[in-house]
DNA sequence: TTCCGGATTACCT
DNA sequence: GGTAATCCGGAAA
């Protein structure tokens, strides 16, 4: 299966393209080996949002968010987790997707070993659903990092993304999570009735 | 320079 | 269902 193009991420407004990246699979060919999975969850981050990381002027750390379409923006919340971001307008704007959920389709047992790895290794068995069903979970699922990822591109990268093997699903539009400022906007998409959804 | 809250998760009650 | 873990960036002063 052929990864995205160039054209996918400039052809759609933020809003429509973070919809059109439900059921796209994202995949990512690492030196560990290769893990993937369907996206079934995505919020929108537009200009002009205050709970969008680029509202404020460019620094440091929100740089790869003002990147081309089809960039990779990856954070760091909460002090110990990272998410992962599909920069979605041209240079300069400073809009995402926020990817929240995949349903794992490829590298299970990767997956786990990696969701192990980062936490207390407490309970070191994982349910297929826990794997990905949260934007840091898949993060960690995916071997996404700062270091490796920031800034990359989709284009032409490990991580990329392919086109929906079927669209024969509803996507349910609902208000973001976890956020306060703009907590009313109907930004947040998932796919209907998928449990690898984080929340309902 | 200090302070505060955050696009979260896991574990405990 | 409640909360600790954990640290960086932006705002306030």
């Amino acid at each position: 299966m052929q990864r995205l193009d160039l054209q996918f991420y400039q052809k759609y407004e933020t809003l429509s393209l973070a919809k059109q990246l439900l059921g796209c699979e994202l995949i990512h060919e690492s030196p560990e080996g290769r893990t993937a999975g369907i996206i079934v969850e995505t919020e929108a981050y537009l200009t002009g949002d205050p709970a969008c990381h680029a509202y404020r002027k460019k620094t440091l750390r929100n740089a790869a968010m003002f990147g081309p379409a089809g960039s990779v923006y990856v954070y760091l919340i909460y002090g110990m987790y990272h998410c992962v971001n599909i920069v979605s307008a041209e240079e300069g704007k400073g809009e995402a997707v926020l990817i929240r959920a995949l349903e794992p389709t490829d590298g299970i047992e990767l997956m786990e070993l990696r969701r192990a790895e980062r936490k207390g290794q407490k309970s070191s068995s994982f349910s297929l659903r826990e794997l990905c069903n949260g934007p840091a979970k898949l993060v960690q699922a995916m071997g996404i990092t700062l270091a490796g990822h920031n800034g990359s591109s989709l284009l032409d990268d490990a991580l990329y993304i392919t086109p929906p093997q079927q669209a024969d699903f509803e996507v349910v539009t609902t208000t973001r999570i976890g956020i306060t400022q703009g907590a009313d906007l109907p930004y947040r998409f998932y796919i209907k009735g998928n449990r690898f959804v984080s929340k309902k």
